[in-house]
DNA sequence: AAATTCCCTTGATTTTAATCAATGACTGAT
DNA sequence: ATCAGTCATTGATTAAAATCAAGGGAATTT
């Protein structure tokens, strides 16, 4: 149980066999079914969730009622609505499974015994964040400074499995598009090439 | 010398004034002036700058020699090209100073030390890498899920003092938009209200 | 003080993406 | 096996932003 997570853990900062035991009684499992949510808009967040296995989106629900997904995470990667989660404030956004998921939740509670407790979780978190930071930046650039196409073709390189996996309608709602409009992109992209 | 720094860091970790100390002699100040770069892209990112005085911004330029502003930091933010500066690769962002400006510079070898001797800095980076990310996220949500004046009044509401302090053509170029388009919104926004 | 550069605005036109609408393929549930 | 729901594509039209162009202030330099 739990190996993903670990070996996420490790590859970023390597722990002892007895530093592992200790954070592992602060984790919980959960399994989600597709479609079920985690969190939902106006909820305290009271998880730090790793998806173990299956996918989970995180979105707002903008004035014409349409998802905005703001996030994707696959296996290995770390998905909540941090600013709810360390402040208690509701949140803003929504997180449900795209696909039948395995998560591993870190609670509020644990959270900051861990900090507390282990040093290495802090660096752990650190580290963690700061990937996080750097990606979001870089997304954020794509999106101010290249043409659509461009953008859809980094995406395919960065994250080929999230463009394989999800439907397409999600993949638009993430970059800010129609999905007729992707479907043109892609279109273009692909009779281009 | 550093006050606005030590007043930052103390309100996110408390440090004695031994701390305080040994910590300074990892610092050093820069002046800039207007116009001035502190980082080229290509160039390896040396330093973390956290802003005593006066206000910079990080830009990429896009395919047709346009410059497309990615972050401001006024007193009291930090700019750096994270990536670069973590990683030893070359920068992708440019930085350079908008008003003269008055920088308490941190550089890698000093960050590495001080992780490695002062538990409180480590806390200290987290904590301000957090409130980055979480900014950020908003920034990125509110692009993909509002309507471009709603973007605008947000930033006025968040950031009042950017929208103040800079020529509004970097506004626009912050936002994505040309500086003609920017111009039409504000004309849109003040006359409705 | 004059000249130059920078900055913002406004108008006309073109380009781009959103919207509206319809269709066919595939999926899953009963 | 059928029916409902989901999903992607394509076409026609509308809406929004970019581009092209020009002008007028304000600030800075000489």
């Amino acid at each position: 149980m739990y190996e993903l997570f670990f070996q996420a853990f490790n590859e970023k900062v390597p722990l002892t066999s007895e530093e592992q035991e200790t954070i592992k009684t602060f984790l919980t499992p959960k399994k989600l079914r597709k479609k079920q949510y985690l969190l939902q808009e106006g909820d305290i967040c009271k998880y730090i969730a790793f998806v173990e296995k299956g996918a989970l989106k995180s979105y707002v629900i903008d004035d014409a009622g349409t998802e905005r997904i703001t996030q994707f995470a696959l296996e290995g990667w770390t998905i909540s609505d941090l600013y709810s989660f360390l402040t208690g404030e509701p949140a803003t956004y929504h997180i449900d499974a795209i696909e039948d998921a395995e998560l591993v939740l870190i609670s509020k509670a644990a959270h900051e015994e861990l900090l507390q407790k282990v040093p290495k979780y802090e660096t752990y978190i650190r580290l963690q964040i700061t990937g996080a930071y750097i990606a979001l930046q870089r997304r954020l650039t794509s999106i101010i400074s290249l043409p659509i196409e461009e953008r859809y073709k980094n995406l395919i390189a960065l994250y080929p499995s999230i463009v394989q996996r999800v439907p397409q309608h999600m993949i638009a709602s993430y970059m800010g598009l129609t999905p007729e409009t992707l479907s043109r992109v892609r279109g273009r992209v692909s009779g281009k090439k």
